[in-house]
RNA sequence: CGGGGCGUGGCUCAGCCUGGUAGAGCGCUCGGUUCGGGACCGAGAGGUCGAAGGUUCAAAUCCUUUCGCCCCGACCA
């Protein structure tokens, strides 16, 4: 198909659907299980060229750039200067921070033909902070703002869900420098007000959550994450006030359970067959949920240069809690990691350990009396009295039992799972608890790699000082595939129009139809030459087949003609969020497109 | 790394248990009829059955090894 341009000079003009590639499938991929990646495929943006490892065909390279355009502005308007680093490095950079050990599996390496090692940057601190080391001199020079928007590697243990996680993917990474804690606490709110402008124009609903600086080190540091099935960790968020957290850290206000006044003798109880806290609860005798307390017996394993010892202790919650293992984990880290000894992992106890231990089953245990190993309590404990739990004898439990008088706690802690539906911690509101994917991710990062990789300036004073840095992530394929996530129904893709592949798809419905085709082509050269992002789906197919293959893509808008329709001179504008079309003047159609389109872009562009 | 599953035309899958001439639907090509939600008729093209080795007169099918991919778990930016 050629094009005629106004100037008379003949052009191929790919936006053409019949000539541009976009492979459609018309059956769910059978390698593709969550909803963002069998989209990707059949809508024809992704294949894949191994796990973890994907091509983006030409419809997702439109939606990538258009997310680093939106990223790139929101970069540049917090004073952020553009770089582009490479993906290449010598050890020598990650040796100078410690990394190159620290880093583990994780990093993709490689000798170069004189047998020098390197390896695929996962990330770019090093990078960044080497030019920062040799050219800024002088507090006079900071702050700098400095950003890339680059390939990044990473040899995951498990790459799955399609872009979800990956071992190569692109990454906008910020870094900032400053002179000193005030610098980077406001360079760290000019980073997170520009995130929170960069998810709400590519159509994200997102929450913020402190999380853990983890291996990055550092002191602060938000997560971004975007409420989907998809997502890989479980968040606590209430819609009221703005509390967040990952559930490993989340806290809840639940109702104060009432024990009553008096406190009797602890009394130990037969009860063949009981094994769970709900058999308890049904048996003659027994005792409500929350009025009982489960005994968990885990094991710590530390290690220590080439030594490990296991340490066995008591988790007591109440009977209707879960136990979070992160927060466990943390728990009793705290009592094993000393005299050089470092937590490897927590573990249930195996069956031989419990009886050993314990001199009874699971089912039976209970805290009254265990002093030989630590017991940890959960908060929610504290307190209570007249509770009932198992006797460390097979078939028998102990009730009366009153925490503080009859139980050795060794430390109290916050062991519990939020679950949806309870309190917010900070205000009244009600916590939902679902499923999220970190999309963003940002630190203050302090001094670290300033120190280890030597990177100073003389302040006022004309005293040399570290650096004070910040770092801050996206992902931006992530944003894509959160975006779908979030916006699709049964018949495929609803792109946020600030991130479609085309804002809009113009389809004649029958091609042999002189008179359709003619008003196809004529709406579609008038967008075209309005700067429109325009397709022309000029195929020669079925009506049906460039109806559901527009739907699948997702693409915003669509302007449909018809034989029909366009005898009394109109044609349809259809709208692919609420899948309902209108009908309008032929020749008005390409004035309402650029208004839609226009009002379509502002609103989520000014959200926020 | 532990557990499970799967590799057969471009896609989705059957055939494997019980060895005996490689199949279906979709897609693709050509001709015709159709033409607003993935049409119909007719004629075609297209496959080292992931790879290697073994057993056998004979292997997609049985055995061994190996590679790849997906899922659950562990781990983790």
């Amino acid at each position: 198909m050629l094009h005629r341009s106004a100037s008379g000079i003949r052009r191929l003009n790919v936006m053409r659907w019949s000539n541009y590639f976009i492979p459609t499938l018309r059956e769910d991929p059978s390698d593709a299980e969550v909803v963002s990646h069998k989209l990707l495929l059949r809508a024809g943006l992704v294949r894949q060229m191994g796990a973890g490892i994907y091509t983006y065909l030409p419809l997702a390279q439109r939606s990538v750039l258009k997310i680093s355009e939106i990223i790139r502005q929101e970069m540049n308007a917090i004073g952020g200067q553009e770089f582009f680093f490479p993906a290449l490095h010598p050890a020598e950079l990650w040796q100078a921070s410690g990394r190159w050990s620290v880093m583990g599996p994780n990093m993709f390496r490689l000798k170069d033909r004189k047998g020098g090692d390197y390896c695929l940057g996962m990330t770019h601190e090093e990078a960044f902070t080497d030019i920062a080391r040799n050219h800024l001199r002088s507090y006079k020079q900071l702050p700098q703002v400095w950003y890339q928007i680059q390939t990044k590697f990473r040899d995951e243990p498990r790459p799955k869900s399609g872009l979800l996680r990956v071992r190569q993917f692109t990454m906008k990474d910020a870094y900032t420098f400053d002179i000193d804690q005030a610098g980077l606490d406001k360079a760290f709110d000019d980073q997170r007000a520009a995130y929170c402008k960069v998810y709400s124009r590519c159509g994200l609903d997102f929450v913020i959550v402190d999380a853990d600086s983890g291996s990055m080190g550092g002191s602060a540091s938000n997560e971004f994450m975007v409420y989907t099935d998809a997502g890989e960790d479980l968040v606590a968020s209430c819609p009221k006030c703005r509390y967040a957290a990952n559930t490993e850290k989340a806290q809840a206000r639940i109702p104060a359970v009432d024990d009553g006044e008096v406190a009797g003798a602890v009394e130990k109880f037969p009860t063949p067959g009981v094994r769970t806290i709900d058999d308890l609860v049904n048996f003659a005798g027994g005792a409500a949920a929350n009025k009982q307390i489960k005994t968990l017996i885990y094991v710590s394993v530390a290690a220590k240069g080439d030594n490990a010892k296991n340490t066995l202790f008591l988790a007591l919650l109440r009977g209707d809690h879960q136990v979070n293992d992160a927060k466990l984990a943390n728990a009793i880290a705290k009592i094993v990691n000393k005299d050089g000894w470092e937590q490897t992992a927590v573990r249930p106890a195996h069956p031989e350990e419990i009886f050993e231990l314990m001199g009874a089953h699971a089912g039976s245990l209970g805290a009254v009396g265990v002093t030989k190993v630590p017991v940890i309590a959960d908060e929610a404990l504290r307190g209570r009295q007249n509770m009932t739990t198992g006797a460390n004898e097979d078939d028998h439990h102990l009730r009366n039992v009153s925490i503080e008088r009859d139980i050795k706690v060794t430390t109290w802690a916050d062991l519990r799972t939020v679950v949806e539906g309870e309190g917010c911690p900070k205000c009244d509101g009600v916590l939902r608890v679902a499923k999220a994917l970190e999309v963003g991710h940002i630190f203050k990062l302090g001094t670290k790699y300033s120190v280890s990789m030597g990177a100073s300036v003389l302040n006022a004073e004309g005293k040399e000082v570290p650096i004070v840095m910040g770092s801050y992530g996206i992902g931006v394929e992530r944003i894509l595939a959160a975006a779908i996530e979030l916006h699709h129904d049964d018949a495929g893709i609803v792109f946020p129009i600030t991130i479609a592949p085309f804002q809009i798809v113009v389809s004649p419905l029958n091609v042999k139809d002189a008179d359709v085709k003619a008003t196809g082509d004529r709406i579609y050269d008038e967008l075209a030459s309005a700067g429109v992002d325009v397709l022309y789906d000029d195929r020669d197919e079925r009506a049906g087949v460039k109806l559901n293959d527009a739907d699948l893509v997702g693409f915003p808008f669509q302007i449909r003609i018809g034989p029909k329709k366009l005898k009394e001179g109109k044609v349809e504008f259809y709208d692919r969020a609420t899948k309902t079309s209108e009908e309008v003047a032929a020749d008005q159609a390409v004035a309402i497109a650029r208004q839609r389109i226009q009002a379509a872009l502002q609103t989520l562009n000014d959200a926020k």
